[in-house]
DNA sequence: CGGCACTTTGATCGTGGTCAATAAGTGTGG
DNA sequence: CCACACTTATTGACCACGATCAAAGTGCCG
């Protein structure tokens, strides 16, 4: 499968007891998922929750990596600035997933809100302290980030080989996939990004993902409800694009 | 900084002793740097060490994932392949890298010696037995795994972003780049790769490569020696164009 | 209703892909 | 050591996919 926005099935029934998160997408937390009480009171204690509206930078590319992120609810997007002002999106970020991670000093991708999100901020201290006198916790963390590594790989893979159709395609279907995994189902949804957006994140330009999904239509693969809402009718079809089995 | 090929600058000088990788490329390794006496010997007692000739396969894609490799001597690149027979590159390996670790239980991608190569082999289970008694070991390869995936989103940029002169320019210099933090200095060397192995890496055709080749020689930037050999003497220029500074 | 950001669609252009022929390396056996 | 076969690289001619430039069209929020 060829995953471009960033998917993390990993499902966390204690994490609506210490913390506020009850209901929301952040029932589905790669981070909580093995902790017990004690570490998720530990977590609570220097951590807050902070509200982006749609566009707010969670943080900029270049920042000291003080925070760790978790989102809560909505959507964000990662991104690379180029010196000369070219922008790449390296992937997208749903309830449940970790943004600002690293083991750098600064944060060498920058991060915005899509829709309006909630995230819960950790300081970068205390969760490596965390990860340090919780080795499982630090064991979790280590699949997380082989696993995000992976679809990253995969998103190089669509980015070197794949055509126009192929990139969006992949990029329908793995959107519909990690909204599927955080229990929202049905083929109708809206999309949190522009058609830049997506653009930016398949290495096209706006034009050519608007003539695309157009294309889709026509084909009765999808119906268009607005600009953002979207209904996936032709799902095999997409699927069978966005997994590379070509013309043939 | 842009970097297509894996670049991890971790000196080993302990790992020589308890194995018989004195003096060769892996003096410089990934692994071996935190590791005490106890694990190392751990660690030889469960892993052999394996020769590969020129496009020998180290693993394949879909292959159980049950060794882990370190790199020793030679040159490696790790693949995917898609199910119309395209591929795509995700790097190239060195002395010291390592490959074939998952999380997963198969190898999500393949793997094959590029030059002659000459890898330790661990078994899979003595591995993670072995990350599982030693934190400091699992903190270091989480270290490792943030390296690569930050290597891996490099690698996006250039292939979303760059034009073919830049990808191969970036090429170039993350080459480079990673002899120099292997002790080999000078700016002349003998690419391991054919044209076509590079554009699988870089999203290109081989003729686009070969033709990009030409027009940075044209230009001064570089001299060829034969195919593979290669004289770096626009350095300059080619790092300008391979951190995306566009034309201006 | 007006203003604005986003989307769609069209026309044209250009980078890099494709197809093809030649040249340069590389390796093997006589 | 050279002749031959084979792989890899180079270069050219042409083509196509997606980029660019431009102009309507649509939806959204004040």
């Amino acid at each position: 499968m060829v995953a471009l926005t960033t998917v993390r099935p990993l499902l966390d029934p204690a994490c609506g007891q210490a913390d506020d998160c009850t209901g929301c997408e952040a029932r589905i937390v790669g981070l909580c998922a093995p902790m017990g009480h004690g570490p998720l009171e530990e977590l609570a204690a220097s951590s807050d929750r902070v509200v982006f509206s749609p566009r707010d930078p969670l943080f900029h590319q270049g920042d000291p990596a003080r925070h760790v992120f978790i989102l809560r609810e909505g959507a964000a997007r990662v991104l690379r600035l180029l010196p000369d002002g070219r922008q790449a999106a390296m992937g997208l970020r749903f309830g449940g997933d970790v943004l600002g991670f690293t083991t750098a000093s600064e944060h060498g991708l920058g991060a915005e809100a899509l829709s309006g999100a909630v995230a819960c901020r950790i300081d970068r201290r205390s969760f490596d302290g965390l990860l340090r006198r919780h080795p499982d916790l630090e064991r979790h963390f280590l699949d997380l980030c082989a696993r995000e590594l992976a679809e990253t790989q995969d998103h190089l893979v669509a980015l070197g080989r794949f055509t126009a159709e192929e990139r969006v395609a992949a990029f329908l279907v793995s959107f519909v996939h990690a909204r599927e995994l955080r229990g929202f189902g049905g083929p109708v949804f809206e999309l949190p990004t522009t058609r830049a957006d997506m653009g930016e994140l398949l290495g096209l330009t706006l034009e050519t993902v608007s003539r695309t999904m157009s294309a889709f239509r026509r084909r009765g693969w999808l119906r268009l409800h607005g600009a953002h809402g979207v209904e996936l009718v032709g799902r095999k079809a997409l699927e069978s694009l966005a997994e590379g089995n070509g013309t043939d």
